[in-house]
DNA sequence: TGACAGATGCAAATCATTCGCAATAGCATC
DNA sequence: GATGCTATTGCGAATGATTTGCATCTGTCA
């Protein structure tokens, strides 16, 4: 992918902007993070820093997680496994689709459901500040 | 409410009917959840039912959660809060609104929304097993 | 009423995540 | 390039919700 080092410069120009230190933990988690493609639990991207670097400790990756998070970087979402799991924030809003025999997690996105979602709240009197749209599903068997 | 007798029936027919033994403390829970129209998590049942019969366990209140959740007979929700909140199975299936200031709960039902989501998954070729809608807000300013 | 498998309370174990703390290392300055 | 201050790190211990092992109790059915 040509987005992985702009995403990359994305993260470091935003710590370093604000005055965070860009030490080589961080480096390598960030590095991580900018190339996954998935959504990858701490543990997971964990795996992934150490292999690079020796020196990561899950902490740091639990706190670098944390930092990005709250700086609005990353987002983190709660699927039905426990663990929290993470993506980049710099992609176009999508909801997933959990396939429950295999795991593998498919993004989609609806305008309508979006526009739905708005809708109903306004009625109730609300704003949206975010919304969670999870669906759990099969695959189709084709007979 | 005249729903509550006929509920707590329901609960005690279904273990009955699958020879699960019907203890005091089962008794008690049962009631509690059978008089719950809200989203209380393990611990505020407990002290529900605690409060009805101290020989009740937060032990045995999970056990039993866990028991009715496999037997269809409660919903189990994961809201941000971190805990697991429950509600009973028996009433028409709704996603809810959470205000993000008061931790209010509001249900609601879109004909529409439920009817995308099953367009979507069938366009990826996935039959929904489960899904979870929640969205997050605050009360509109009025002004 | 008796027997016995299933259920309970309690404390200890899990599991993901956070935290305290002493040691380390960015980074601005000289 | 060396120095100093402070943020950051790794480690292990703490957390908080939930589960589990085990000795003891109790429904249930004969
Ligand atoms: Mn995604
Ligand atoms: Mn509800
Ligand atoms: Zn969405
Ligand atoms: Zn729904």
């Amino acid at each position: 992918m040509s987005g992985e080092i702009e995403r990359y410069e994305r993260f470091r120009q935003d710590l370093k902007a604000a005055g965070i230190r860009l030490t080589e933990q961080r480096k390598v988690i960030l590095r991580v993070l900018a190339e996954a493609d998935d959504h990858p639990d701490a543990h997971a991207l964990f795996l992934r820093a150490s292999a690079i670097d020796a020196s990561v400790s899950l902490s740091t990756v639990y706190r670098t997680l944390k930092l990005l998070e709250e700086r609005g970087a990353i987002q983190r979402h709660a699927f039905d496994d426990g663990r929290s799991r993470f993506e980049n924030n710099d992609v176009e809003h999508h909801d997933h689709l959990i396939d429950l025999d295999t795991g593998a997690v498919i993004e989609f996105r609806s305008e309508k459901i979006e526009r739905l979602q708005a809708e109903i709240a306004a009625e109730l009197g609300y704003d949206i500040i975010r919304h969670k749209l999870e669906l759990y599903g099969r695959r189709r068997s084709k007979n």
